[in-house]
DNA sequence: CTTACAAATGTTATATTATTACATAATGTT
DNA sequence: AACATTATGTAATAATATAACATTTGTAAG
């Protein structure tokens, strides 16, 4: 069972502006996009967000630098992410395949190294762009 | 075949550099480490980085925002990349496993999205900081 | 050799992303 | 109430990365 997180206040409006965003938001967009709801400051949005991506509401696109909301409700905590990306119209989808997070949790390799988290991201063209 | 790259100056030194680090180097430590050799803006740096990654002779860590020379020959520029990353000690090491690379390469889900390239970093603890 | 083109360099300024430090307030627990 | 934990507010600054423009070097053709 999912601990259930009480959002704060700032935490709210942030995750509700990325939630809402068709695209994965950066910390500076979000931080114009909620000054008008009294969030003033760079430290304010960053606080927020790594708590969002710490109980695993948000994930961050590393190589873009910028947040997207979970879209797979059995994501646990951000421990195993898959994204794919578009490298031309910047589209980016979280991949929900069972099979793919079963072969990558259970990946070892001789390293002796214990893996507890893993990220993916893949690159490609979407299916409109490919047609293009 | 592999094309044969020549380095230019800068492109070598940076190379060399990052080459004989045995840890993962951020751009301005690189600068900092570069400065007597006549290398003196960012974007001198930045330059040689770009087109080093793009040839495949080093790969960005992303989650890191550092850089590593490829330990794999049979990495095909940079197209399919693994890392595993110690959250403890932040050894990084290029995974080379052909089960692997293979099983991401050929994946395919139901997106139509055509992949063409990957990024996967585990995290985890590493042998040494394990037994800690 | 010289013309032309592509790639790389040098330099200055600036944009973008992220954290440190310190003070205060709200929330949850005993 | 007392205490600990989490969240907030604010200012300053650090760290990462790119834009714009001028110049030079490397390469290949004619
Ligand atoms: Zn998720
Ligand atoms: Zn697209
Ligand atoms: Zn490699
Ligand atoms: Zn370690």
């Amino acid at each position: 069972m999912e601990k259930q997180h009480n959002l704060s206040k700032n935490q709210k409006i942030i995750f509700d502006l990325i939630d809402k965003s068709p695209e994965p938001l950066k910390a500076y967009s979000i931080l114009f996009n909620v000054q008008k709801k009294g969030i003033n400051a760079p430290l304010q949005v960053y606080r927020a967000l790594d708590k969002l991506v710490e109980i695993g509401k948000i994930h961050k696109i590393e190589s873009r630098n910028a947040f997207i909301a979970c879209q797979n409700s059995s994501c646990q905590i951000s421990k195993a992410t898959a994204f794919s990306i578009c490298e031309s119209c910047e589209k980016v989808s979280e991949i929900n395949n069972l099979k793919l997070s079963k072969y990558l949790s259970n990946f070892e390799d001789d390293s002796g190294m214990r893996y507890n988290k893993y990220n993916l991201e893949f690159f490609g063209l979407c299916k409109k762009c490919k047609s293009k």
